[in-house]
DNA sequence: ATCCAGGCTCCTG
DNA sequence: CAGGAGCATGGA
């Protein structure tokens, strides 16, 4: 067991606050033990599971950043910092996001609502994929409790200085779950089905995430559809969200019309049509407002 | 009961 | 390609 410490400087502005707010919450967030002020969690990189750690000052413009890990060599301490940087997007130049709001007073108003909010990603692509397929199409909290059962079912455990921290199930272990078991325990028979297809599309390598991120934005969701269980939405969360593609709307997601639908005063949801039609002017951080929606619609703002 | 929920597949025009 | 029926499973 090893551990090394290390401090990372973020572009300004930038709220790791507001990140830990939206994980302390999200219903994707299952695999993460997240406070007011710091984050930790078991992810596996280039073969090895290690235990991530950040914490934050109190004016939060610098982080710390603890790595653990059985063999900790050069190689895994800077995939971490680099799975850091990623995922909380820590190096985005955001002086043109910040911009927008210039045009839109309403977008504009979220803007200065949230200073250094960032489009926060779930930990890992496989990860992102399978809690937006069992997130369609069922409330939040459902979908959240869904989650956890599957990784009752098949996760793992990681031990860092004898301490555990759940894992999550490598996608052969997903691919050989039983589906009379998922049913029973609440998944659909479509669901149960997608969710094991799935995992053997990634375990057989057929469906290969670093492809994904090569590909431009619309081949990426082509090439995503072309698999059972993903459609327009799923591929664009999993671009968003599990790959962190910044320009990317999913207009048909149903909390992203419910909220527009109430800033902009229509008294109903926005249609896809016209999220799609507002989201124009985000062109460029079209991901990134869609992330600012969802953290106000999760706070109720 | 009825409607809704961070949709998808498959089938028509 | 666009639009819609049918589908599946709970929660409020």
């Amino acid at each position: 067991m090893q551990t090394t410490s290390l401090s990372l400087q973020p572009t300004a502005p930038y709220s790791f606050t507001h990140a830990c707010t939206y994980l302390a919450t999200a219903s994707t967030a299952v695999l993460d033990r997240v406070g007011e002020r710091s984050y930790a969690r078991a992810v596996r990189l280039g073969g090895h599971d290690l235990l991530i750690s950040i914490t934050a000052s109190e004016e939060a413009s610098s982080l710390q950043l603890t790595v653990s890990g059985a063999s900790l060599d050069e190689d895994a301490l800077e995939a971490a910092v680099a799975w850091v940087r990623h995922t909380f997007a820590l190096d985005e130049d955001v002086s043109a996001f910040e911009r927008l709001g210039a045009g839109d007073p309403i977008f504009g108003s979220l803007i200065a609502r949230y200073p250094g909010l960032r489009l926060t990603l779930i930990a890992e692509p496989f990860e992102a994929l399978l809690w937006a397929v069992i997130g369609q199409q069922v409330n939040i909290a459902f979908a959240r409790k869904l989650r956890l059962t599957l990784l009752e079912l098949s996760g793992r455990e990681g031990e860092f200085a004898g301490e555990r921290y759940p894992l999550m199930p490598m996608p052969a272990t997903v691919a050989a779950l039983d589906p009379t078991v998922l049913r029973a325990r609440q998944f659909s028979q479509q669901k149960a089905s997608y969710v094991i297809g799935l995992g053997a599309a990634v375990a057989s390598g057929a469906l290969d995430f670093a492809a994904v991120a090569a590909l431009p934005p619309a081949e990426a969701r082509t090439y995503l559809t072309g698999f059972r269980g993903v459609g327009r939405w799923t591929a664009e969360y999993l671009l968003i969200r599990g790959l962190g593609q910044r320009d990317s709307i999913p207009a048909a997601d149903v909390g992203l019309q419910t909220v527009i639908g109430r800033h902009y005063g229509y008294g109903r949801k926005a249609t896809e049509a016209e999220v799609r039609g507002l989201a124009e002017q985000w062109l460029g951080w079209r991901s990134w407002a869609a992330f600012y929606w969802w953290f106000a619609l999760q706070r109720g703002d």
